[in-house]
DNA sequence: TAATCATGTTAACAGTGTCAACATATAATA
DNA sequence: TATTATATGTTGACACTGTTAACATGATTA
């Protein structure tokens, strides 16, 4: 057994990545992920100086693979018009809200200040352009400030119908069933959601 | 110094809330809540079973109030058109967002299990059902499955502009520069931003 | 080889939620 | 009214947390 671990700081991140996602960022201790790495229990802060910035490193990674993520949906298939290549990215990003669910709350968690992490800043900005450059490709010649405004239009849709979806049990019962199920409907076809939305 | 309190409950819920909105729920105890009212350390286990159904009756009493606040919005001024009111109420929604900007963020939080907490459940739904009656009002004759749909498309689209919003910070150079600051064109006239959703 | 520095350990502090055992005030009952 | 039950408090304790200080070890460099 050798007194340095020799990847340390890698082995605490994707073992913080997957209890974050799988019990949720409150429910992890550094205390535990340092046992898990069989290190003591303070060996973390010789690569993290808090708790907090061991969480923003874990949701910057959260918002490199939703970037890559984003990415692949507007430009794997290449066949695609710029209006499909949007609706399959709208559908990836809500995918991804709902399958790493916990790790999308990180993302968006307050318990991050995220001007003081400059690579998650830049991550979270990086992930937000993959929607600007479909928006322009789809809306050509749009201005600047346009451009922007349907940015926050439809970012903000997603997102807040990922809030909703995750939260179905909460909405549920009267609205729902007076409304024929509306959130399973709108769940089981995204994209003509999101393509109303195109009418904007 | 008389043994019982006489009103522990109560305050302790009151001072909860304060706590909650001034610095987050994850940084609210049970115990500096119980030294706030002058009281034991365990005191308030004779009202609450856990931490998590004190934060649900916080939770509660937030959804109680924006429910009022959308009430209010929509009622108050009876010469408005249903287009109008309900413009004031989404502006009324994102402005309880923002302005109660860690309780929104408790009421939203996936820390509280909200099936667990029939109370939370309820005036939640009450809260959304204030949105579906001014959808009614505003489409008449719409049939119920599609004012399912339109009730989770224009909340979905204010809930997840207040968190792009309270973001802001994190989604401002790039984007946001380029775009001529539209964050703030957005925030600066939220009516106008809120009605382009009515064309859909 | 000697010194420096990154990376590990141990011990300790103040704080947390929660429980069991005990104390007292109020309400219900005989 | 006297007594008993119940609601509501307290004390003490347990296991856990993030974090710091002081120390140990191994690798790198002068």
């Amino acid at each position: 057994m050798k007194y340095h671990h020799g990847n340390l700081k890698e082995e605490l991140i994707l073992s913080a990545c997957a209890i974050c996602e799988a019990d949720g960022h409150d429910h992890m201790s550094l205390r535990s992920i340092a046992k898990e790495a069989r290190v003591s229990q303070t060996a973390p802060y010789r690569h993290f100086k808090t708790k907090e910035s061991l969480l923003a490193e874990v949701s910057t990674r959260g918002f490199i693979e939703l970037k890559e993520i984003l990415s692949n949906a507007s430009t794997s298939k290449k066949t695609l018009s710029a209006r499909e290549k949007f609706l399959e990215m709208g559908e990836a990003y809500i995918e991804f809200g709902l399958s790493k669910r916990n790790t999308y709350d990180l993302m968006h968690s307050p318990v991050i200040d995220k001007n003081q992490f400059p690579e998650l800043f830049d991550s979270a900005e990086a992930a937000f352009e993959e929607l600007a450059y479909i928006l322009a490709e789809l809306y050509p010649g749009i201005s600047e400030k346009d451009l922007g405004l349907k940015c926050i239009y439809h970012w903000a849709l997603v997102h807040g119908l990922i809030g909703l979806l995750r939260n179905e049990g909460l909405y549920k019962s009267k609205i729902d069933t007076k409304a024929g199920n509306a959130m399973n409907l709108v769940r089981s076809d995204i994209k003509s959601f999101i393509t109303s939305a195109l009418e904007v």
